[in-house]
DNA sequence: CACCTGACTATGTTTTTGCCAAGTCAGGGT
DNA sequence: ACCCTGACTTGGCAAAAACATAGTCAGGTG
């Protein structure tokens, strides 16, 4: 196993003392949304059609409180869209659909499922998922906006805006 | 927005009543394992190069008894390995590296910091992940194995082991 | 042997997540 | 107007996750 079996860092604070990702990696952001484990379920049945509150609440086997709850979230996050539908000879409900910033979880829901069957360590059967044109498996793949497949040993982080964090490390080193 | 912005379900339970993936999907075992915020924290600082207790520590800003025991968890689900390593004039310790199957998370985590980095709604500055070849940035994408790169409305999804999920399903409305 | 200190562990507490049961509410139907 | 019922909300509780603090332990060093 080689050293570089892990992203490297780049940049002012690619010394490993230094490096930080604390408070400016926005992997944070993206846990505060979907970083429960009921809210990535509810997402999940989302990607599998379902729409509607008590298929969602049947689906995940979660109790309706939490899933209310959840959806109210994922909904104040522009993750979902409520939209009203109307069977026949019945009052008019919401169903939820997921919005561009919703279906953009695409990969992470398919990198999850992808990796977790690779597991096979528990009693589940599993599930596969295809492209429907030509039924091949589907995967996650990490790939650069060129087109490279990057392995891990050639990728690599910098912060983005390193004045910014260098400014804010000499006024937290001041008042000690 | 179209009605086929989801994965479709394909089989036997592909009707909208019928569907469940819970208890089937793995994307449930996944979640065991790297499903609470704190877990998901230390694998990203792994990824980033961290191996140290100290520093995964220092770095997620988690307290050392969580960093102590989301460590001790990825261990006994075989994500890290534990490695002696020591510094002249002091003691042997132990490192934490990424196995194969820790670095399997891999698109995970980037699939999670991409879409993070699209909310932009947050005080945070963001990181960037490049291909260090190229500079280009990094991004995870669905593809199948023939190398197409799948829209969600190209996806399909069915379970494994239909005829196992039947019989449960049979044993399952028999005592009510 | 005594001491230092890094890596934990233990305990109690707080916060968050999730569950259960009961309740509320509003849109249709009668 | 009354009733039904799907979609929540509420309150109390339990479990899980995380924190803070103090403690233990063992490998080095002096």
């Amino acid at each position: 196993m080689s050293e570089t079996d892990v992203i490297e860092r780049l940049g002012a604070f690619s010394e490993r003392e230094l490096w930080t990702a604390k408070g400016f990696c926005r992997i944070e952001r993206a846990l505060d949304v979907v970083g429960t484990r009921s809210a990535m379920l509810v997402v999940r049945e989302l990607f599998y059609g379902g729409t509607r509150f008590d298929e969602l609440a049947r689906r995940t086997n979660l109790s309706e409180a939490v899933v209310a709850s959840r959806l109210k979230q994922l909904h104040a996050d522009g993750i979902v869209e409520r939209r009203p539908y109307q069977e026949e000879g019945q009052r008019t409900r919401d169903e939820y659909v997921l919005t561009d910033r919703g279906r953009g979880l695409f990969p992470i829901v398919v990198a999850l499922i992808q990796w977790g069957e690779g597991l096979k360590d528990d009693h589940r059967t599993g599930v596969e998922l295809v492209h429907r044109d030509c039924d091949a498996p589907l995967s996650a793949q990490v790939r650069c906006e060129k087109g490279h497949e990057v392995p891990l040993d050639q990728a690599a982080v910098r912060l983005k805006d390193e004045k910014y964090v260098t400014a804010l490390r000499s006024r937290a080193r001041k008042p000690r």
